[in-house]
DNA sequence: TGACAGATACTGCCTAGGCAGTATAATCCC
DNA sequence: GGGATTATACTGCCTAGGCAGTATCTGTCA
């Protein structure tokens, strides 16, 4: 049982986000807020709707999120002249600040993951989950 | 970026998490709570602090599982005779039923997401996430 | 014995995600 | 052009997890 592929992965994942987390506490962010921050400062998505195909995120949830991160003056919301359901996001310049603080965590969290493995281990690993990750999807 | 570890393992975690919950809908349960069902049919926990210690899991957040698993009529606290602090927690009738439904349910969810590799790799994955997991826990 | 430390379960308050329903706007199609 | 469909953001209601504080109980040790 729990060497189960579900049990392990949950596992892993909770012990990164631990470390994610503690990472992201002094800039008083949470690891959710972060993705939209890295999203937008990486000019991967512009709105609402890009935030949620992207990340496969549920609306509802978005709007909250965006609340949050809106009401710590990180990012604000824009009317769209093209279309009116739209809302485009914008980073404030303290949003904008925080971007390349957020890139070095991701590197370094990302480099202490593949530090606990061979180099060899950790493309393997990669590797193996790209395709699981593949056809766990195509299944859908 | 998408190709960090991180990124990989969070999206393999949902997938798989999708099709749990996709499972269990029909018996009218969510994965927290299925594992808690699981945990005291296999007479791993009989108490709300073994479920909290062997599942990481904070307390209150417990408290309120607990109270729905209670409420859907699965399980029972109980007093418990030796340290009055303690609750002691029992399966119902109802409880015990799923017990085996639920074992098969996760031996399917791991033999599709083995499924997805070949022996050798998923022999592979395994052993890798295994050590993945042991280095982080180590570095806490 | 009796104060104190630790354990246990619980509560309140926060973030977070999913689903269903709603209002508004854009688009499609007759 | 105008009605139906679809898209977008949002709201309410649910489950869920974390942290801090609390009440109660156990065990320790001075």
């Amino acid at each position: 049982m729990r060497d189960t592929l579900g049990y392990l992965i949950g596992n892993v994942r909770q012990e990164m986000l631990d470390v994610l987390d503690r990472e992201l506490a002094p800039l008083d962010l949470t690891a959710a807020q972060y993705i939209v921050i890295v999203a937008l400062a990486s000019d991967r998505a512009e709105s609402p709707k890009d935030l949620c195909r992207s990340l496969q995120y549920d609306t509802g949830a978005m709007t909250r999120l965006l609340d949050r991160v809106e009401s710590k003056g990180l990012i604000r919301r824009l009317a769209d002249g093209e279309d009116r359901r739209c809302v485009r996001l914008e980073l404030t310049a303290a949003g904008r600040e925080l971007y390349p603080k957020l890139l070095k965590i991701i590197f370094e969290l990302n480099n202490r993951a593949r530090g606990c493995l061979t180099k060899a281990e950790a493309d393997t690993l990669e590797k193996l989950l790209k395709k699981l990750l593949e056809k766990l999807q195509d299944a859908t």
